[in-house]
DNA sequence: CGGAATCCTCAACGATACTG
DNA sequence: CAGTATCGTTGAGGATTCCG
C-alpha cells in the first residue's frame, strides 16, 4: 500500500466528486441480487435465450430474471433481441457499456479473490446451494 | 470497446474462477447500505470518532453505524482504536486492506461518473436527502 | 418459449429509549 | 462519548399460477 498513490487517488476523488457519489450510483445499477450473476453468465456466453439464461444462472425465479433483465436493459447494459418466430425466441446480449462494466469489475474480481484466499467466509454469508 | 481486450479478460476470468464468484464475495463485504459511505468518509478523513463519523456520513442510525463498523472491522477493512480515557474516546481508521479497496473502487467511480453524466437517475432510485 | 400477475415471507433497516 | 437493546416497518426477493 503506497501512501503516495493512495493520497493522489483521494485528491482525484475529491476534485471530481459530484453531489451523489458515483460508486453508489454504480452499485445502484448492479447491486441487486442477480445483476452480477446475469452479466457474468452473459459474459461467459453471449446471446443466451431467456430459459437458457435461467438455467445457467441457476435458482433464479422468472420474476427476478425478468425484472433484472428489464432494469439492465433500461440502464443500457444489456440488449434484448426478439425473433419474430413461432414459438417466440429471444436472446440477450451485453452492450458495449455492459462489457465495459465487466472489465471494470475486474479489479473487484482480483480483490475479492485475493481476500477469499486469506480469510474464509465474509461477515454476512448467503446460502450458496449448488446442485450436483 | 476493444473486442480483444474483452476476450482476453474473459479468458482470465474463466481460468481463475473459483466455485464462488469473487465479485459476489467482494459485494457481500461492501454491499450493505452504509459500507461504502463509511469507507468513503474515512478515506476523506481518517481516524474519525464514532459520533464524528455519524455526522459526516449523515442520517445513519447508531444501530447501523455500529453494526457496519463491526463488520468492516471483522473483514479487516477498518481498525478500531480505543483510548482508555474518561469519557471514552474511539477512533476508526482504514487498514491497508481498506485503502486497497478504495483504490479498487476507483474504476467503479469513473464508470459511474461517466454514466451519470449521460443517463439520469438509475432504475432503482434511493431517497437522497441532504440537510442544508 | 418467454414471460406477466399475484400473493407472501423475511431480513435489512429504521426509530426510540436506555447505559457504562 | 460510544455505544446496546428492543421493537416496528418495508421492500426486495421467493413461490405459485396463468397466458399469448
Amino acid at each position: 500500500m503506497d501512501p503516495t498513490v493512495f493520497d493522489q487517488k483521494i485528491a482525484y476523488f475529491k476534485q471530481n466528486m459530484p453531489p451523489q457519489c458515483p460508486i453508489l450510483y454504480s452499485l445502484k445499477i448492479i447491486g441487486s441480487k442477480w445483476k452480477i450473476p446475469i452479466l457474468w453468465h452473459l459474459m461467459l456466453e453471449d446471446g443466451q435465450h431467456y430459459n437458457q439464461l435461467k438455467r445457467t444462472v441457476g435458482n433464479i425465479t422468472n420474476t427476478m430474471l425478468t425484472k433484472s433483465l428489464r432494469e439492465l436493459e433500461h440502464d443500457g447494459l444489456v440488449r434484448r433481441h426478439s425473433y419474430e418466430t413461432v414459438p417466440p425466441a429471444v436472446t440477450y446480449h451485453l452492450t458495449d457499456l455492459g462489457k465495459s462494466l465487466v472489465l471494470t469489475m475486474g479489479e473487484l474480481f482480483d480483490w475479492g479473490k485475493a481476500l477469499e484466499e486469506q480469510h474464509g467466509v465474509p461477515t454476512t454469508p448467503t446460502s450458496n446451494r449448488e446442485e450436483s
